[in-house]
DNA sequence: ACCTGAACACCGTTCAAGT
DNA sequence: ACCTGAACACCGTTCAAGT
């Protein structure tokens, strides 16, 4: 067949396959995203760098999907609208998020919605030697409870006798209702102890 | 050479080995221990669960490690102890922070340190529908910035103009004095915010 | 420019054969 | 019981060849 007059592939619909292909629980990869669109390993390579260049798209492109973040807006409504967006896409795509992990951000819509972040501090008073930090939190954060979204069920499983924890459990809600609960216990915690930060700063 | 009169492996072996593998930076796997051992990867699966299972191994090992936590004191001298501990453990191997993340729990050291953690954070006042809630924030705090430390020297690589984002980074520590930094902000952060929530409670 | 197919150096795992 | 070596079905990536 070799060139085809219409190409099969563009960086969208690899984009999109590799998607479905992590939604769809499948271990991905190169050769199994091939398969999904019926097409060589190879010829992938014409259009994206690689593995790791396709979880890059996929970061990128699940970024997009989690819509336009705020622009602007106090400080504190950028920080949770940012939080929130971050938590939508983790909860759409729960695989992706350990594909995601650990690897260095070159996406320009996230470099992009960092920088926004970044600047909004800024503005509202943070320190420079600190606003980087705020952010490295904020990431933790995210990633922390994305991961708390893939993680199993059940996150702890006591087998024995335990003073607290095994009744806590019991009564407590579970799955998506317990991550969810907790996500926003810990946006109120982060907002409440930024604000205090930031009145220190500014008093 | 076949059966040898003394056996080359034995569990603890192996776990050894995979440690030392996983902190050399080199990507884990059985082949790549196997070598480094001095022996055929075949050979492994006559002591060990195959690659999960040796994952696995490595989890126990590091989570003893870790040892001994505060017992008793302040509520958030606990707090602050067991996230100390966690990130020195983190710290000390890094790499296995991926590995590891998202499997459920079922370690019995983990389980008991977060155990402790709950009755002391009921005893401290919190109310029992918010004791887990505060312990997922903990937890994903403590995974967040494992990973943080697990991360390539440049977590974000601005390609084009920013901003604030690239002059930030242009100014601010990097590697690990970045990334303990961070850890204390957060750190700092965490125990306001809870120390003003619980103040809410009891007042 | 864009796809194929062969090739390469890797994986993780199984299993018969040897002692 | 414990190790080897061959074998299998996979990886991710490169590259010449074809249109």
């Amino acid at each position: 067949m070799a060139r085809p007059k219409v190409p099969l592939l563009s960086v969208e619909r690899i984009a999109d396959a590799a998607l479905e292909l992590v939604d769809s629980g499948e271990p991905f990869g190169v050769n199994a995203l091939a398969r999904r669109i019926g097409v060589t390993p190879s010829s992938l390579y014409n259009h994206v760098d690689g593995r790791d260049g396709i979880i890059e798209l996929m970061r990128g492109r699940f970024s997009v999907e989690s819509g336009a973040q705020l622009q602007h807006g106090a400080w504190h409504e950028v920080v949770a609208e940012t939080l929130r967006a971050q938590r939508r896409m983790y909860a759409r795509h729960p695989n992706l998020v350990p594909l995601v992990v650990g690897k260095t951000i070159t996406d320009p819509f996230v470099i992009e919605s960092y920088d926004r972040l970044a600047t909004t501090l800024l503005e509202a008073g943070f320190p420079d030697d600190e606003v980087l930090g705020v952010i490295a939190i904020i990431d933790a954060f995210a990633i922390g409870f994305g991961l708390d979204l893939a993680s199993p069920e059940e996150v702890w499983q006591p087998q024995g006798e335990t003073a607290t924890l095994g009744r806590l459990i019991a009564e407590s809600p579970h799955g998506d209702e317990r991550s969810d609960r907790a996500f926003e216990l810990g946006l109120d915690l982060l907002l409440d102890s930024l604000r205090l930060r930031l009145a220190r700063h500014l008093g």
